[in-house]
DNA sequence: TTGTATGCGTTATCAC
DNA sequence: GTGATAACGCATACAA
């Protein structure tokens, strides 16, 4: 491969002059950068950037470490972390932890090993130690955390308000007139989906509505699962007429079930899911949701970290960013009885 | 951060006894190294990937480019790639050329100045030069095609028989009695599209049916394309009874429109599309599709790839491979009266 | 089995 | 404005 040796021979310069004009630097003669940035292309040279990396002691590279890949929220998280962080100038290195916290400790050593200049990571499904990410924090690599993140102020959080996002809808179910509303969350509650736990709870406070165990449903979320989780349902004695799932995959995968069992939504019982996927609007009824900007949130998560890496003198900032979120109310719970009542209110 | 100077100080030992301890080399004592193990786990040690790429003049990670990130197929293949591509201790680099060439351009660029060790490619929607490839071959840096490839022998393609594909679903819906059955294919023939063209036409001409121009519909195979056609369709002279959709993002957008258009699936038109995405199981009637393996298709990808790693001396292959496919029916081409016959023909 | 010495390609410091 | 030189951290050819 040609090399900048091989550029400042040809043309009679020093490897310094030659990386000088690579690099765009201000010390170099504007015909002579104009020299060997031809040359450079004639040549066919191509920057190596792990010797650039070694150099300078880091790569210009950034990590994502990301649960999984295969949802609508995180492509397009994705894809807005890439399009700031290329514009940018920056390469992505996307891992998945696959929702397990081994696989994400493995990927942190990966992204060490990477020398990453920063570090993007929505936490793997478990609660668990963050000692994985103190090695950054120690050697000055920014980390930002988006969605999943950990519980406290101690780093940089890009969210939405769960708690809050979760009360409204489930107020939105209780002022449809659901008087048993069940909610069914993940099997292991991570801070996002116990703060779903707890801004329902609240809302049933708040709406009179008493709370029992069996009104929480713990499942992994999955499309199968809520198939399971709907088959729970039509057994119990007394039946739900609102379900809240903390995910719209498992909100769907339980009406389809209980559509099959002849079960009327949202006449029997009205169905609200999280996320806003595609999805929602495909399955009849259209599935009333909590929608937010993925993408807004990727470009959001990856401006803050060009911002710590721009200064790197600064002490590193610790706050939490909350998105904006909004509830979209769709077919599967406007109870026809509550557009007659909010009819005769008008 | 620590390196093997530190860790050979430590112990009183050369870097080079270090290097190998840690490299798992045969000429180490075993005592040694594990002192040196022993050692670098104490002192915390992280190997710097960039100064070892260097030095062997190619990192330890493969390139994946992608067209984009957003279906259940891609992400399905990179979990299959990944899960190879790890377990052989290498990391991904994953790029999104978002169906545009230049941007796939700039993506190899950087793979390039990344000295990856391989490349994986899904082609960008035009078809284009592959001139942007031809500077891996030269360094002997193996490139890997999936499901979007060159038309050609030249490179090492993973993909399906779209041909075939594309016939037997067309057939099927010709032996259900439709007689004139449309095409909805992408506006920018990539070869996998051509090839689709190229079978449906084949199985029209097959079962009796003429062709004209106004059958091919071309468009961008999204949702709102398909909806779209779908009122395109609407407004025909002679209505189409049977729609074989080369995505089914499409079929399903189309699907959705003609619905609420009062059109009834697959009674007046039968539908059918191509991939096997989760949503066809979620729209009513269930669409029809083409399946196939992407998980294992990204397996099969990566294994292909870290074929040509170990080999470098050996002749680069050259060849193609087809995966399975299966063609699934389901109710969106179930025609009643087809029904019927079969069940006279018992 | 271990150590010495060198180079991978780049950038930064210093001198001119 | 340019050049010589050293150093980044590692792996290997060669010597011992």
């Amino acid at each position: 491969m040609v090399t900048i040796y091989d550029i400042a021979a040809e043309l009679g310069l020093s490897t310094s002059t030659v990386s000088r004009s690579l690099n765009n630097s201000n010390d170099v003669n504007k015909k002579t950068q104009k020299r060997v940035l031809d040359a450079s292309c004639k040549m066919g040279y191509t920057s190596n950037l792990l010797a650039s990396g070694l150099r300078n002691r880091r790569s210009n590279t950034i990590g994502v470490i990301i649960p999984r890949l295969n949802s609508a929220f995180m492509s397009g998280a994705i894809a807005g972390i890439e399009n700031i962080i290329n514009q940018a100038g920056y390469n992505l290195v996307i891992s998945q932890s696959l929702e397990n916290v081994g696989r994400e400790v493995s990927c942190t050593e990966s992204m060490l090993s990477n020398r990453v200049a920063g570090l993007i990571v929505s936490l793997a499904g478990d609660i668990g130690s963050s000692d994985h990410f103190e090695s950054f924090e120690k050697h000055g690599v920014p980390v930002v955390f988006f969605d999943r993140v950990y519980d406290n102020e101690k780093y940089l959080n890009i969210q939405i308000d769960n708690f809050k996002a979760a009360y409204t809808i489930t107020d939105h179910l209780a002022k449809q007139g659901c008087r048993e509303i069940i909610h069914i969350t993940a099997n292991r509650l991570h801070t996002v989906y116990q703060h779903r736990v707890n801004g329902y709870l609240r809302a049933l406070e708040n709406n009179g509505i008493a709370f029992n165990e069996k009104m929480l449903i713990k499942c992994d979320l999955s499309d199968a699962a809520g198939k399971t989780v709907a088959k729970q349902i039509l057994s119990m004695g007394s039946r739900p007429d609102g379900i809240f799932s903390a995910n719209d995959v498992c909100a769907i995968g339980c009406m389809t079930e209980l559509k099959k069992s002849g079960i009327s939504i949202p006449k029997d019982i009205a169905v609200a899911g999280f996320n806003d996927d595609p999805d929602c609007c495909l399955i009849e009824p259209n599935l009333t949701t909590i929608g937010y900007d993925a993408f807004g949130m990727g470009e959001l998560s990856a401006r803050v970290m060009l911002e710590q890496l721009s200064d790197s003198f600064a002490i590193p900032a610790r706050y939490s960013v909350f998105m904006p979120y909004h509830v979209i109310i769709r077919e599967s719970t406007k109870k026809e009885k509550i557009g007659l009542l909010q009819f005769n209110a008008i």
